[in-house]
DNA sequence: TACTCGCATCAAGAGAAGTTGATGTCAATC
DNA sequence: GATTGACATCAACTTCTCTTGATGCGAGTA
């Protein structure tokens, strides 16, 4: 891929919302994609019907990090419109995973611009 | 490399330096590492003796840029402290080079937080 | 229906980043 | 030694980012 198809301003945005480091412990945690959650609260649940994990909620993320709710959400709101996680609705909770394609995007375009 | 290894606060002010499209350019520009330089000016000396170019000068990229000289030196300086680029005096100029093992490293370091 | 919970969003303030023009410094040239 | 050219840095300003507390809203629960 050429150097001057990248676009820039969406490399810049991308790298931009992983210029904090709360937003980087937050991408390394979902990337983990652990079990949500650790801690008593009915936001356990995992996909219904299918016992499978998808996402961390924001509860949990906001317990792990000891912020604010209102912080916590913030920087998921940075993340998620950089497109590197997305967001899905549960119930009452909102479950966030890592969109690791966006991700190895990124290292890709790096690698492009930097000549491989 | 374990993810709990990772320096966050310094991969935060190298994604910060990148979060810039004027230079994310920059470093494409000198990432091609193209002979320094393309117009009519004495900087485009190489190394002495040597005949290898090394680096761009800014005058050359301010020109590329259509930049004002404090705000080229300005993001150079950003690049600089992040450590994406090396700078060395020659004569009058200052010649600016990409460090690639410096951007490798962040790419190698984003890898790791998203579990390669 | 009223209440609570989980979350997004807003408004306001503090601080950081980016831009611009001016000033300073050092090397090269006259 | 005075001048010029290349560059860094500073000061002032504007704009963006982050934090905090308040408000709003939809989904569950009493």
């Amino acid at each position: 891929m050429a150097v001057d198809t990248l676009d820039l301003a969406h490399l810049a945005r991308v790298a931009k919302a992983l210029s904090d480091p709360i937003r980087l412990k937050m991408v390394g945690v979902l990337a983990q994609g652990r079990d949500c959650c650790g801690f008593a609260d009915p936001c356990t649940r995992n996909v219904p019907g299918t016992g499978t994990p998808a996402g961390i909620c924001v509860c949990e993320l906001q317990e792990q990090f000891g912020l604010g709710q209102s912080r916590t959400s913030y920087h998921l709101r940075v993340l998620r419109e950089a497109g590197l996680v997305t967001e899905e609705t549960r119930g009452k909770w909102s479950f966030y995973e890592l969109d690791r394609r966006a991700l190895a995007g990124l290292l890709r375009d790096l690698g492009t611009l930097a000549g491989e």
